[in-house]
DNA sequence: ATTGAAATTGATAATCGTTTTCATTTAGAG
DNA sequence: CTCTAAATGAAAACGATTATCAATTTCAAT
C-alpha cells in the first residue's frame, strides 16, 4: 500500500506524511492546500502548512494526482481518475460536476495528431452556473475565464 | 469604432486608453498584462502598470477579450473570437495553436444541458509538446496541470 | 469657452497564493 | 547505535494581482 509505494520511490515515511496522503485521499476532490491544511490540522495542530503544500506536491510528483485551475485563482488537486473526465464549474458557488470526456477525447486526439502534437493531457472545462445559482447569472458578466 | 463604442458604454476616452487598446489588437493573442504593458511603453512611457491593466480588464468588461489561463501562473488576454475555439498548449514553449471546437463544443453543450447547468463558456485545452520540443518531453513529468 | 462632477491616471502599497530558505529534527540504512 | 540524507516548521521571499489615493483629465452642461 502507500506506505510500501512511498518507499520503493525512494521517499521516507514521517507521521506528518502519513497524515497528509491519508486526508487527502479522505477527501472530496478538488482540493485546495488551505482545505488541506485545515483538515490535517484537526487532527495535529502542529503540522506546517509548508510541509502540507510539500506533500501535496509529493502526492502529484508519484502521479496520485494533478493541479486543477478552474480559473479562480485558486490551484486545486484532483485525485487522479483511470478515466479522463471534464469539469462542469459553477462561477458562483464553484462546486464541481465531473463527467465523462470519451467522447470529446477522442476528437482532441485526432486533432492533437493533425497538429503533430504529442500530447500529455486534456482539459475540458464548462463554466456556467449550477442549477441552484442560476438566478444569480447576471452578475458576472465579465472578468471571468471562459474558453 | 473604438471610441464611439466606448463612450456609448459610458467610459471616457483618454491618450492612455486609446494607445493600450490600439496596442492590444496589434499583438498576437493570449497577451499578458507584463506583456501588454512593454508594448506600451515603447510608445509611452509615462503609462502605468495600473493603467495598463486596468484597461485590459476594461476590455475583458466590453467583452473584447476574454481571460485565459494555461497552468503557467500566468493570466493571458485572449481576442474574443466569433466561433469558439480550442488551444494546443505546448507545455515547453509555451506557444499555442489554435484550433476548432465546433464539434466538441456541441457535445459539451448537451452534457450541460443533461446536468441542467447555465453555460456561460467552454474551456478545451490540449496539453503537449508541438513538434519542435518533442525531444524536451521527458522533462517535467510531474507538477503539470493536466486535465 | 468655462465650469464642475465624475472618471481616469500613476505611484504606491496591500493582498493573496505560492514557493523558498534555513536551522532543527527525524527516518531509516548500515 | 550511528550517521547522513531527507523532512519538517516557522518565517521570509516571491510574483502576480488588486486596492488606495491624491492629482489630473474628460466631457456634458452651462
Ligand atoms: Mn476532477
Ligand atoms: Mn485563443
Ligand atoms: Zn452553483
Ligand atoms: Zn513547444
Amino acid at each position: 500500500m502507500m506506505k510500501e509505494f512511498l518507499k520503493t520511490k525512494g521517499f521516507k515515511i514521517t507521521p506528518q506524511r502519513e497524515l497528509i496522503f491519508r486526508s487527502f485521499f479522505e477527501m472530496d476532490k478538488h482540493v485546495s492546500v488551505d482545505e488541506l491544511y485545515d483538515k490535517v490540522r484537526e487532527k495535529d495542530r502542529s503540522i506546517g502548512y509548508s510541509t502540507v503544500w510539500r506533500n501535496l506536491k509529493l502526492i502529484c510528483r508519484v502521479g496520485l494526482a494533478q493541479k486543477v485551475n478552474m480559473g479562480d485563482g485558486i490551484t486545486r488537486y484532483d485525485r487522479l481518475t483511470k478515466v479522463p473526465h471534464g469539469h462542469l464549474f459553477c462561477l458562483n458557488c464553484k462546486r464541481v460536476v465531473e463527467f465523462n470526456v470519451d467522447q470529446v477525447v477522442g476528437i482532441l486526439a485526432n486533432t492533437a495528431v493533425e497538429n503533430k502534437f504529442s500530447t500529455r493531457g486534456f482539459k475540458v472545462e464548462v463554466q456556467g452556473y449550477c442549477q441552484l445559482c442560476q438566478s444569480e447569472s447576471e452578475k458576472h458578466a465579465d472578468d471571468e475565464e471562459i474558453h
